[in-house]
DNA sequence: ATGAAAGCGCTAACAG
DNA sequence: CTGTTAGCGCTTTCAT
């Protein structure tokens, strides 16, 4: 059980155990037949030392990573960490593992994160959205292992896609806000030229809205800070400035929450006077006096996807996946939009 | 830019360049003198290819793995992205990454994880909690590489911890609680036998209160689900079964701010009749209509200190840090408890 | 069912 | 400043 060289190899289980290497490898590997006796032998010099097998050697042999890179921007975000439960839990029925690598959505850092993924030789890799720098995109098309896009698919995919329309999503709530009969329509998001599927749902928005002769009333973007804090304040703003508006749309659930909060205290009746929806379907604000309207993105099932698809692609999994796959979010009506 | 072969050796860049492999080796990692001429070739060379160095190859030659492994619970808590953020900041400063591994509070996942882990041969590794499972520990003891604990130093370390008494942290929030004149108090939390640090901070909590002749009048346990939700629901609850409470102390601020939430609905008035205090100090949560009286748990600061420890002990800084580093989490008492 | 030889792609150490 | 040699610790392939 103690030990004193510290990185132990396969040749000291060799030693100990009195089998080959070749065949302490076999065991390891659960890989070719060894005997009842030779198998137990082995393992049991295993435990007694202590060994741990270095991969590092084995992956260079074997010319197999077991790893599959994910390059996310943010994980504080509410929406990653249930796209990696999806990844985590496909990845679980086979023998990859997840590596996650986040960019803070700056293009130059995912560059530099996914050219120290690539350098790792993982089997594959999924990355968020379909806006890389073409550094970025060169490295994916040139990797020679499978790609997956995730999170969105308005956009051409490098290799694989998964994801959703924001721009039908954006596109869906406002034509459910105008059958509800609302009218003067505001919008608040995160400052857009970071996020481009927070531009697409407010560009989908704004056409629909378009499409039937109205205009967004008013308008403001925040960076920065506690969304709940943010959406409070300028739900205050805005409908100080603009204090005939009749709805709100959200870009994310915590600003929505905050602007539910806001309402709530000034006891501006929701959805009658003001109606609000977020996007995300954040479980997070679920205990809210009200439940905000919003948006399925699909996380889970985006994850898990896209993980499928590396498995397939690796010869691990034996399903019929298309390329690119469309997930088709759904609207929550929750008690601040009116359903007519 | 174009390419077919896809693994591509330094061979490659070797041969297109007119370079020995040795010498294209020293220019992609800045090692060595290369003259002006030389490294511009090999630049080219590389760029003009598409070359992704094979970190497996040169990991295992130079038997240098610049990897951090970190294993933590769980990521959804808001209390891991924060210490992740503290991690990355300081490795920043090295050439070291982490790659974090995730437990769900499940000690047989732990040992899996970190066999894994382990495995890859990284420069150190920073494990959450002081409770690893016999296995692991022997793991960590023979690993031969730093071991930093976080999260809590109420106990003993492998090798070396950074993080928050929390026993003590519990016990200042019982002091600052009867201080102020409360005397019916009630606890909410977790299931505790999963996770250690509340367990220790109620601990904390009720002796500081048997010390002055207090006991909790009350208490309720919740698993899964929104901690909003839960902390909502179980506030009503307890507070039909137990309506003299006049203080409720919560074992994270997400069930507080349901608390709290509950209560202003309720028109229950804070702090006067009754107060609450959370734990964790959540930036999430600010925004809501009263700032939840909480404690700071140094989060970001313990991912920082742990890493530097790392580097320091790769020689990679300068830095005088011992081996145990406690801090000192501040009581923020907010809106909801008298200060007195 | 087990072993021996060769080599994965890179870098340490030494020459020059 | 540049090149050569010899592995790093495994696994692949081929023997036995």
């Amino acid at each position: 059980m103690t030990q004193r060289k510290y990185p132990l190899t396969l040749r000291d289980v060799s030693e100990v155990s009195g089998v080959s290497e070749m065949t302490v490898s076999r065991v390891l590997r659960n890989k070719g037949d060894v005997s009842a006796t030779t198998r137990s032998k082995v393992l049991d010099a295993t435990k007694s030392l202590g060994y741990v097998p270095n991969k590092i050697a084995g992956a260079l042999a074997s010319q197999r990573v077991n790893l599959v890179a994910v390059i996310i921007p943010s994980m504080s975000n509410m929406v990653f960490p249930e796209v990696m439960t999806g990844i985590s839990q496909a990845l679980d029925e086979t023998d990859l593992q997840p590596v996650v690598g986040i960019t803070n959505y700056l293009p130059e850092r995912e560059e530099k994160v996914l050219y120290e993924m690539l350098s790792w030789r993982p089997s594959g890799i999924i990355i968020a959205g379909l806006e890389q720098s073409e550094a970025s995109r060169v490295m994916l098309a040139n990797s020679g292992i499978p790609v997956v896009q995730i999170m969105d698919i308005d956009g051409d995919p490098i290799d694989a896609m998964v994801g959703i329309s924001h721009r039908r999503a954006g596109r869906k709530m406002a034509e459910a806000i105008l059958k509800s009969g609302y009218q003067n329509i505001g919008f608040m998001g995160t400052q857009t030229p970071l996020d481009h599927r927070a531009r697409k749902r407010f560009e989908g928005f704004t056409q629909a809205l378009a499409k039937q002769g109205v205009e967004i009333v008013d308008r403001e973007f925040y960076t920065g800070g506690s969304a709940l804090a943010k959406g409070r304040e300028m739900t205050e703003s805005i409908l100080t400035r603009s204090p005939d508006l009749d709805f709100i749309y959200y870009s994310n659930d915590m600003i929505g929450a905050g602007g539910l909060l806001h309402l709530w205290d000034k006891k501006i009746d929701i959805p009658s006077q003001v109606g609000l929806a977020g996007f995300n379907q954040v479980e997070l604000i679920d205990g809210l006096p009200l439940r905000l309207a919003t948006m399925d993105s699909c996380r889970f099932e985006i994850g898990q996807t896209a993980a499928q698809i590396i498995a397939v692609r690796n010869g691990l999994l034996d399903l019929p996946l298309e390329n690119i796959v469309e997930l088709s979010p759904k609207i929550e009506f929750g008690d601040t939009l009116l359903r007519k």
